[in-house]
DNA sequence: ACGAGTCATGAAATGCATTTCAAGAGCAAG
DNA sequence: CTTGCTCTTGAAATGCATTTCATGACTCGT
């Protein structure tokens, strides 16, 4: 009764227990009770056993924004991905999300919490606020898209950071992606051997990983006497690759083959073929990108170019935790290769 | 020079610029410069200019662990998504990718911070400590999954939370979902429609929302003679779905009529039906969940029940800021509706 | 039994920003 | 020329945990 009153008395209008408190009720200091919740061998086990038992009593969580400005460190990673905004136009490619499926799960091996942050407009000073005003102690993006030039001073800035996407030893970043040229010749040569002479290309080539693609295939079209067209989409959507598409056949001859930014837009082509009456592989071969599960059980099975996912986000955190500890990362390029089906 | 050199010595170690050292160099006080940097109106625009000027200038960011602590406030939710661990087992699906998306836009919306983050095992208190340690305000589970009685005793912790699944009037805490048990039910009227006898239903009937649908597929089935067998897979993903019903169908005779527990899970039962030479709709109907968009483009065009997701991510975070905010939030009950296709 | 060395523990300083509360400046009304 | 009021600004307290540094207790070798 007193007691309770006590704390409620104590507790005035916060209502938070502290570690002081803690140490109050078991009687010891707060280095003590510190000690003991760090795990440190500095306490006898008899200490240690009753100030856990009065933290548990007393449902008491070290507060962590305390503890974190004490430290320096945050263990925090702020991982940068773009959804998009209007309805339907969301990248909702199962693709990204196994990325970031991976990067979460490396991040959790090694206790560090992950935000998911929108990209902040095109400003390195945003992300290096967030280093400086310890939000986060590094940055992982998802796809570099088309704010290379801000990534490349973000890097001068020395704020520490890496990238899933195309990978340029020029840059002063490290990235880590497919080898997208090589990518994009596979589809070429794809396309070559089955007589294809007048290529489509689809995708966005403000974006470096899906200029590099166009790079590769250009190079496999070299000194052959293929055409090659591209078609920019709105955003990396299904819907939108499915209209853009739709409108672009309405307008322009169908071309005999198609190179696809995804499976899920590679999808979207082959819906917006048949809506014109044509059928892969029958009228024109298609390849799109990522192998995706059920790009192999799509009817027809899609052609693909795969990437290794499965280990991406390993190698992104353990290269950005490289960063944070003040050493050098080098780029990686991941295997790459096609998978050959009905389209 | 000396400048320099007294900034050196004043970092030492920290390497850090504090409010304070914004005070001192603006020749003003650090209440000032707070009040400047939160945009109060209680500053002379002449003061404000010059103390903007010189933080801009050190590269100065509020320090926001400093902030939080004395704050009470966090700003941050915790979103709590199981990814599945194994590769290949990971939920890849652009439902739940979607679902976070519009999470993570409504989050922006009111500037608050997204942790990602795993399922604390089954274990309250682990969320509980999450609100008493200051990481975040409140959580977002998308899919209650399994741990339903979790969820009951975290309520009654009083944690702040809402979830995406199954809604239970009986239950204690905010639930939004679509009508699962309509769903079924809906599948179910379908299923007669096309004199459909013997349905299979896949899905993991511990999670409630799988199971809601399954009771509404029985209660289309009440008084009919259907029967109605469950085949519940092993994970959520695309893989297991495929290898589950393939090994299915090689043990047990096929069902004339499939209710899946997602589009993409309907995806790999065509691909295990057509394995066997089976294809729908000829040898068997088949509804799959989510609507998500390539279901429409599947070949054959799959039909499907929709959920009404892309307004669930701010109806989910405006009813945890309610209950955060200390009020009540009712449970909500999204539009939900079948899509009838070629399958 | 004494100086040396361990070991457990506590007092106080520290990290940084926000929030009363009080005081000084400037101005209008009487 | 006061009195009283509004505005702007600063000093000090506060939120909470970690990290030296110091102290007291106790063990060990001789």
């Amino acid at each position: 009764m007193a007691d309770e009153a006590g704390i409620r008395k104590k507790r005035s209008r916060s209502m938070g227990v502290s570690m002081a408190d803690i140490a109050r009720i078991a009687n010891v200091s707060k280095p003590t009770v510190s000690r003991v919740l760090s795990g440190s061998p500095l306490v006898t086990q008899a200490t240690r056993d009753h100030v856990l038992e009065v933290a548990r009593a007393h449902g008491y969580a070290v507060n962590r924004n305390a503890q974190k400005l004490r430290q320096t460190r945050t263990d925090t990673i702020s991982v940068v991905l773009d959804f998009g905004s209007h309805r339907g136009g969301r990248i909702a490619d199962p693709f990204i999300f196994e990325l970031l499926a991976g990067v979460a799960e490396a991040l959790a091996v090694r206790k560090l919490d992950l935000l998911l942050s929108p990209p902040a407009a095109q400003d390195e000073r945003a992300y290096q606020d967030q280093v400086n005003a310890r939000v986060v102690d590094g940055f992982i993006f998802l796809g570099q898209g088309e704010r290379d030039p801000m990534l490349r001073d973000l890097a001068r800035l020395g704020v520490p950071f890496v990238v899933w996407g195309a990978v340029d030893p020029s840059e002063p970043y490290c990235a880590v992606g497919s080898d997208n040229r090589l990518g994009g010749r596979l589809a070429g040569e794809y396309f070559l051997r089955s007589g294809r002479k007048d290529w489509l290309f689809i995708g966005d080539t403000n974006h470096a990983e899906i200029a590099m693609r166009h790079d590769g295939l250009s190079e496999a079209a070299h000194g052959k006497s293929v055409s090659i067209r591209v078609l920019r989409t709105g955003d990396m959507s299904y819907t939108s690759t499915l209209n853009d598409t739709a409108a672009y056949l309405a307008a322009n001859p169908a071309p005999d083959a198609v190179f696809a930014f995804s499976d899920t837009a590679a999808m979207a082509v082959i819906a917006a073929f048949k809506e014109r009456g044509l059928r892969a592989p029958d009228d024109f071969a298609l390849v799109g990108y990522n192998n995706i599960p059920p790009a192999a059980a799509f009817t027809p099975a899609i052609t693909t170019v795969e990437q290794e996912t499965h280990i991406a986000g390993a190698i992104l955190v353990e290269k950005l935790m490289q960063k944070i500890e003040g050493g050098r990362a080098a780029s990686t390029v991941l295997p790459t290769r096609l998978i050959v089906r009905e389209t």
